[in-house]
DNA sequence: TGCGCGTTTTGATCCAGATCAAGGCGAGCG
DNA sequence: CGCTCGCCTTGATCTGGATCAAAACGCGCA
């Protein structure tokens, strides 16, 4: 997309730009030029966040565009009684809460400890004003997202648990390499086992991601492994061990 | 939103921009200027398609955006073996199949006969990169249908099967005033009874909109009839006869 | 007027996944 | 260490919704 621009040293010694910015920027799959990283920095605020905190409960995070630099968060919607589900999974380097959308009642929660960037919503609506193409990438990843909510909507109402976690297991591998969970950018060191993973959400996630149990999520991990889909080092590390099956189980 | 120009006449007098089109800007939620409902006008065409048509099945329209003037579509995303998840609704006014939106999975079909108007994708795609404005907006309506899309998520992830259904009523209710289906346009008549709805839909396509069979459509149906949440003069039309208890069905 | 077909309702039965319950495992910590 | 507290696994049972089956209801059409 955009070219590997020269510009970036010079931007990572300027002023209020730091290295890690430079990388969000980079990771963030070229949404911002060096430009608009400059502009958006001068009026951001760094933070790190435990695990387990709530962003939209920071009254001052409430009204803030969240860049996502290090860590794993979900965001949810949530029913009255406590039912939940996850609507989408966010990893670095990525953003949360898109500048022009209304509020919405989505819960935002880190699942590891995070690194982030605040920026104050008015403030990133003001620079996207001023730049057209910043505006036009932004509405390139809503559609994405769209695009990956409607497949999610095919997996909660018409695929078997077998399906849903087949599904899952496709979708995570590749984005969870081993031990990078909370790295800041994936290095691409060809040493990697392609086929393994650390998934960065409990059982329970697991199942508010899919609309399922964790004892269902926990079984239908165990049958796929019979059926040597799939192993398990340990409950959180996963090597994808046929492919092909693994996609057919998957429904399609 | 817009102000009530003055202009329409004058656009709905001028070469190719019909009274028609010029309805479908208003309706659309004011998505298009008169000057930007001219240039589309200019490289469309209008269409009239019989319910069930298949729109992507259509070569050229596969490249084209389409404009609903008239009439309700359905966008599902199917599985091999023909399961189907209808992922949103569309009645008119509206658009389908974004600009800039890669072409995607998914079936466009028609449910009830309707008016469409075809604009060449990349020619809408060139008015877009001429007018920052309508760009700003479709972005905002890609927005919300992925918040739409993550309500969707929520009943299929963690709803019953009544909750589901009320849900569903609670969000036709007022989208489908009776015997309005395949009418263009809603006049705001206050002898309208509110609280009663023409369902565009038949309970199969309904169980593939919430992710349920038909026979538990029906049966969800009858049961809200039986306690006196709603009630059908047929099958087709309903009426809300308490909100209040209908609003506390739906799970929130 | 009666035929045929798609839709809807309703009943009977089945089963995938939820719920209830009991241990096990591992990491932080006094 | 040994304890606690999350997490995870596995078993037993229950149940909401699916599936299978049949009949009734329009509605267009000859």
């Amino acid at each position: 997309m955009k070219q590997p621009d020269p510009e970036d040293a010079a931007v990572a010694g300027t002023s209020s730009l730091c290295p890690t910015c430079v990388e969000w920027r980079c990771g963030v799959g070229s949404l911002l030029t060096p430009d608009e990283a400059r502009q958006i920095a001068a009026v951001s605020v760094r933070r790190q966040v435990p695990a387990g905190t709530e962003l939209m409960a920071t009254p001052n995070l409430r009204d803030s565009c969240i860049a996502l630099l290090r860590g794993v968060v979900k965001v949810s919607r949530l029913l009255t009684d406590g039912r939940q589900q996850i609507v989408s999974l966010k990893s670095a380097p990525d953003l949360l809460g898109a500048p022009f959308a209304p509020p919405g009642e989505v819960s935002v929660r880190a699942v590891t400890e995070a690194d982030i960037y605040c920026v104050p919503r008015h403030a990133f609506e003001a620079v996207v004003r001023q730049n057209r193409g910043l505006e036009h990438r932004l509405h390139l990843r809503a559609l994405e997202d769209l695009s990956e909510a409607e497949a999610l909507l095919l997996t909660l109402g018409r695929k078997t648990a077998r399906e849903r976690l087949a599904t899952f297991l496709l979708d995570m591998a590749g984005r969870f390499r081993p031990a990078e969970i909370g790295k800041r950018c994936d290095t691409l060191d060809p040493a990697y086992d392609h086929d393994t993973l650390d998934l960065p959400l409990t059982r329970a996630e697991i199942g508010d991601f899919l609309g399922l149990t964790f004892e269902t999520v926990s079984r239908q991990f165990a049958a796929l492994r019979r059926d040597g889909l799939i192993d398990f080092s340990d409950a959180r590390r996963v090597s994808v061990k046929d492919r092909k099956r693994l996609r057919s189980a998957a429904g399609t």
